[in-house]
DNA sequence: TGTACATCAGTGAACGCGCGTTCACTGATGTAC
DNA sequence: TGTACATCAGTGAACGCGCGTTCACTGATGTAC
């Protein structure tokens, strides 16, 4: 068994660990400080200890989200290198990844309602994330003519409305609309799509 | 003034526009039942008279925006006729166009977690609305050539999922994620992109 | 037109519940000597 | 090695709160005669 601390152990962790199964199981709504301690098996009170409540939980558990996914962003990126279109591809692959396999990040990160300026800490590693995107929208589009070249915030931005409303729609258990296509598919084909609309890839590709 | 009814005289709808001004004031987490009784001058039990409960309330609101949302689609899309193109960029505008102009339907629609299919009333209207925007698809896909057609249920999905991203991250008052551009502006500039994509464009118009 | 009656929308009090948060405390752990 | 002490993670009881929901009721409105 592995070290244990002062009582509990790691008792931090065991109850960001438990709030994410709530998260995940019953959405940001279903999660209470209450339960979470209880799966934790420790006392409400307990949680002061290591946050200052129940919105501070939930804020740190976006900022690890945040974290996560922006190394995953930054692998993807690594990844495609040095061809700037396999890169902006990945990161987009690395988004609905994340998405699919931190779903309680995810929510707590984009639909628990806590904002994103609610820490320095949490807003700078939030930009660190979409700054890779944003990173590999530039330089993608330094492929493309000038003068048809939309500004490349707005391309990045395009991407992500795309894969957050795939995710939201499609990639999540809600409840009476399904895809007959897998997620992965479906944000794979549209990017590709709108890539060729940018002439970033050969129509006969 | 209006003839009223027994005593309130219309106290339905004036529960469902209380909660309407709730839900965007504070999120579908915010509503609560006994404020929207108080917002309409009315004691809490009054409420069932006239809903299940709770749930029943919030339902009702989709409900109504389902019919709403379907209307609008279906207006846009008879305003594009007989250009099927046309007809496509409408039901995509007229998406936006909702969701900025009936934020609290919106809300109620897709992020309250009642689901589509909680009565077969409200899983019909909702199937009305999307119909409009897949039988643009199927039509605008006629013009792609079959070899290099995507099946239309998925670049109605695309652009569903587009409008939703869109609305979720740039739409709306979403603390730290706000866009240099205009939503619509984004919404349409991405369509456009898209439908490049397909060859539905002409590259250089 | 006036009276007796039926209807039923809304009242007001009450309920049990779980929530987030506070507080003085306890007792296991780590440390100094 | 053993003892005295300090630390502080977690306890347990309590709080005030607003929630959704129920119930017997009341009294304004509509209707029959």
């Amino acid at each position: 068994m592995a070290k244990r601390g002062y009582h509990h152990g790691d008792l931090r962790r065991a109850l960001v660990d438990a709030a994410l199964n709530l998260i995940e199981e019953k959405g940001p709504t279903g999660f209470t400080l209450s339960e979470a301690a209880k799966l934790a098996g420790v006392t409400p009170a307990a949680v002061y200890r290591h946050f200052e409540g129940r919105d501070d939980l939930i804020a740190e558990i976006a900022r690890q989200g945040f974290e996560t996914f922006a190394d995953l962003m930054e692998y993807a990126y690594d990844t495609g290198q040095p061809s700037s279109l396999a890169s902006f591809e990945a990161t987009g692959h690395a988004y609905l990844a994340f998405a699919r396999r931190h779903p309680g990040h995810y929510v707590a990160m984009f639909e628990s309602g806590i904002s994103i300026n609610r820490t320095p800490e949490l807003a700078q590693v939030a930009q660190r994330a979409f700054g890779v995107l944003e990173k590999a929208a530039a330089e993608l589009s330094k492929n493309i003519p000038p003068d048809r070249r939309p500004p490349p915030q707005m391309f990045s931005a395009h991407v992500w409305a795309l894969s957050h409303g795939v995710v939201e729609l499609f990639a999540r258990g809600a409840p009476g609309t399904k895809s007959p296509f897998p997620p992965e598919d479906l944000l794979e084909a549209g990017i590709g799509i709108y890539l060729r609309g940018l002439g970033l890839i050969d129509r006969d590709e």
